[in-house]
Formats: structure tokens, C-alpha cells, sequence
DNA sequence: CGCACACTGTGTGCGCCATACACAGACCAT
DNA sequence: ATGGTCTGTGTATGGCGCACACAGTGTGCG
């Protein structure tokens, strides 16, 4: 239909050409400025993408970029879409809980690999190529249930928070040199001790009791979440079933 | 103990008083800094905070807030305690369900009076007073299960993650008035069938067909999701008690 | 065939941001 | 009373996103 109301950049990433255009010939497409400012945020952080570094890291003056996306925020969609790149294939697995897993787990990686993702402010629901690939990816998950598709959308979405969840709490606080990391907890775990006194705060003692590490970013607890939330998705479908 | 090395932002939380000092009384305290700054994000978001709109919004010079807060990050931990205040009083619940599911409430409602506690970027577990008792009152509800305390942890986390989750989507893209809120979900409903073709996204569009807001701001929503993780907790609760 | 004009990249500049640093005055312990 | 420490101020710096005017480029249309 009208895909004019599209704005610029999701028109570019899908592929859809305006008019032919006279003038100059574009130096490159919006995925190279989106690869330039991940190697920046990779390196450094989301706070180490500016307009002005992403420019300098293509060659270009920083206004340059202006002719690719609106605003910094269209730079964010262009990166997300790249970052993610596509979901794996699940087409042999036998159950739901396999399939779900395994997006879960490529999902997951994403966010590990690119942890400015976490950072990247979301004002908008998604509609990137890449991004739509997922969300089809994770309601096929569900194909053999009972579940109705409005089910669906919900059950993908709490698999998708409780992952963004639970790798933000490691990632976000973690992403320092692992020796660095494990003082930052000890530290994190002393200084609790100290403010979180047994007579006001007993179940905070009682957690602390435990010689476990307070954060985690052992795998163990990922799964541990996960089975969690897959359970509930698992008395859902029995409700639905019936 | 030695609570010298703890951030000067937190002794002045916490109410621990370094030594007696010689020199002028301070003008305020930084709970009145955090208020200040409260009442900017309300209005206009996180963004709208800048330390010198907040020092103006007190009357004095932006570099004056240096003296109570090193950093901007250490205005933000201020910010989110005073935000979040003390969590609701459970003690007469009856049963861990209904004191969990109290506290997520009171959670999401914190959240969605101050929705630019979603966009705080946070570097470090929660350390100050009001955050540590809301921590405290979430352990709390599972008090009579039979879940250990590093289980408890967890589920907490968990319960945390969802609301934060579920009530970011909403928070963050719906933060309009509500006829504009519409427009958008209406908006995205209509991109989103014209890119996701049923050929290549056929789960998605399942989806669309169902005639249902795609982004809901909806309680019922929420309690769908909330039961859905519950049943999660339920059945590692039933595991444990065998 | 040529030319009008849309389009590209450049240069300059604006207003805002966090925060470093030097300073003047205020107050408490001695 | 006075020394030293703390408070708030004034000034300055380097970075940021982005608006705008401009010069050159190449394509579709006359």
C-alpha cells in the first residue's frame, strides 16, 4: 500500500527502493553505518556511540550521516537489526520446550555478545527485518500447542523479558574483566552484609547465609530461570488443553 | 565496620553521618536533591533531568549538587529510592501467591507513576534503604514455602523481571496521552501487516488476525502473565516439598 | 543531447550537557 | 580568636545531537 508513512530507515533495511533518484551516488548503505557504530559499541559501550565517532570510524563528516537516518534514534534501530542477525533454526527440534530453548539460548548469546543492546532505549515496538524473523521464530516455537496465537505472542514475550531480564542483571553489572567482576560481587556481598542487618532485614541475612555467589552469571542459573518460566507456560497449555 | 568505603551517597541515605564538621551548614539534604530531580522526570521524562535544571529547580548553581553527589549516577540512585518509597505491607496475606502478587502490584504501579524508572541505566545491585526493604518484603512473601533461600532469591528476581519487563513495554511506548497511544498501537498494527507478509511470517500474522490490541496496556494482561510466571514458581515449590 | 533539479557530502555554528578547577565566604573545634 | 574545612559560586573545557546553507554530482526528461 502506501509504505511512504514508513519512515526512511525501516525502508531501507527492508529493502524497498524509492523513486530512481538522480544525484550522487550514496558512498554506502545504512548496514555499514550500522556495522561502523557496532564495533564502536562493542569496543566501548553504547556512551562510545556518537554521530561523530561513527562518521570519523567511515571516513565521513558526522552530518554525513544524516543523509542515512533522521536521528540517533533511527542509528539504534539500524544497529539492533544488525546485531540480532537471525535466529537459529529450529526446524528439528521434537518439542516446544526444545524450540523455545534454543531461541532462548541464541537470544541470550545476542545480548552477550553485544551487551549495549541492553542500553539501547526502546520507544518503539520493533519492525525490522531481523527483528520480525525473531518474533516469527519464537511464536513457531508454540506451532504443536494448544495454545491460541494471542497465547502465543504472550508465552514468546515472557520467554523474551525473562531473558532480558536475568542476562541484563550479569551483563549490565558484570561486563568488567573477570577478576574485576568477582570483586565487584565480593564487594557487593560485603557491603549487604554491612547495611542489611539480620534484625531488620532477615530474609536478605538468610540469602546472604548461603556461600553463593549474590549475582550470578554461571549458566546454571539461566537454565534454572528458564525451566521456571517454561513450567508456567507448560500449566498454561495444560489449561488450554483441557 | 569500616563503612568509610562506602559511596558518600549512600552514608547520606543510609543516615550515617561521616564526622562533625567545621564549615557552613549544608542548604538541603540530598533527599531534597532526588525530589527535585523527581519531579523534572515526571514531567518530562528522564531526560528532561540535567543537573543544571535540577540545581535551578533548587535555586542554586549546578555545581553546587556536586557537593552531595559525585556523579550523575549517584543522582539516579538517589532518584530511585525516593521513587520507589517503602513497598506495601503483606502481612495479612494469606498465602505466598497473594503477597507476591501484592508486591508485583505495588511494583508495577511504582513503575508506572514514574515511568522513567525503566530508563535508569543501572551499574550496580540495589544498595540503598527503600530498594534493600522492598527486597526484604519480596523474600518475604515466600516465607512459608518450602524454597531455600537462594531459590527465593530467584523466584524474586523473577517476579521483578516480569514486571519490569511487561510494564516497560507498555510504559515505554505508551507513555502518551491515551487517544495518541491508540493511534500508535493502531499504527504499528498496520506496518507490521504490511512487512510481515503471510508467506514469510505466517506466525505473526496468526497473530494479527486475532482481533486484539498488539501492545496492551491492559491489567488483564498483566495478571495473565503474572499467573503464568506464579505457576512457574508453583511447580519448583512442588518440587522441593517432595 | 543538455539541462534542471534532486540528492550527496561538507563546513559552520548553536545550545545543551557533565564536570574540572579556583575561589570567597561560613562555621566548628580548639 | 583563629585554622582548617566545608559550602556554594564563577568560569571554562570538551563533547554531544543536530539545524542550515552550500558546492558538487549524476539521472531522467525535454
Amino acid at each position: 500500500m502506501d509504505e511512504i508513512e514508513l519512515p526512511r530507515v525501516l525502508q531501507q533495511l527492508w529493502g524497498i527502493e524509492g523513486r530512481t533518484r538522480p544525484g550522487p551516488k550514496p558512498a554506502f548503505q545504512v548496514g555499514d553505518i550500522g556495522r561502523a557504530a557496532i564495533k564502536l559499541a562493542d569496543a566501548g559501550g553504547l556512551s562510545a556511540v556518537s554521530m561523530s565517532k561513527v562518521a570519523a570510524e567511515l571516513g565521513v563528516t558526522t552530518m554525513a550521516l544524516y543523509r542515512y537516518v533522521e536521528a540517533k534514534d533511527d542509528l539504534y534501530v539500524v544497529m539492533l537489526d544488525e546485531a540480532f542477525g537471525l535466529p537459529p533454526d529450529v526446524s528439528d527440534a521434537e518439542d516446544w520446550q526444545q524450540r523455545i530453548t534454543t531461541w532462548a539460548e541464541a537470544f541470550r548469546a545476542a545480548l552477550q555478545e553485544h551487551p549495549w543492546i541492553l542500553q539501547v532505549p526502546v520507544f518503539e515496538p520493533p519492525l525490522s527485518p531481523n527483528q520480525l524473523v525473531w518474533m516469527e521464530a519464537g511464536l513457531r516455537a508454540f506451532e504443536d500447542t494448544p495454545l491460541t496465537p494471542s497465547d502465543r505472542l504472550s508465552a514468546m514475550l515472557l520467554v523474551n523479558i525473562y531473558v532480558r531480564g536475568t542476562t541484563g542483571l550479569s551483563v549490565n553489572m558484570l561486563n568488567l574483566p573477570p577478576h574485576e567482576a568477582a570483586a565487584a560481587g565480593e564487594r557487593y556481598a560485603r557491603r549487604l552484609r554491612m547495611l542489611a542487618t539480620p534484625d531488620r532485614f532477615p530474609a536478605i541475612t538468610a540469602t546472604l547465609e548461603q556461600p553463593q555467589e549474590f549475582i550470578d552469571n554461571d549458566p546454571t542459573e539461566f537454565y534454572f530461570g528458564l525451566t521456571t518460566v517454561l513450567d508456567g507456560v507448560q500449566s498454561l497449555i495444560s489449561r488450554r488443553a483441557t
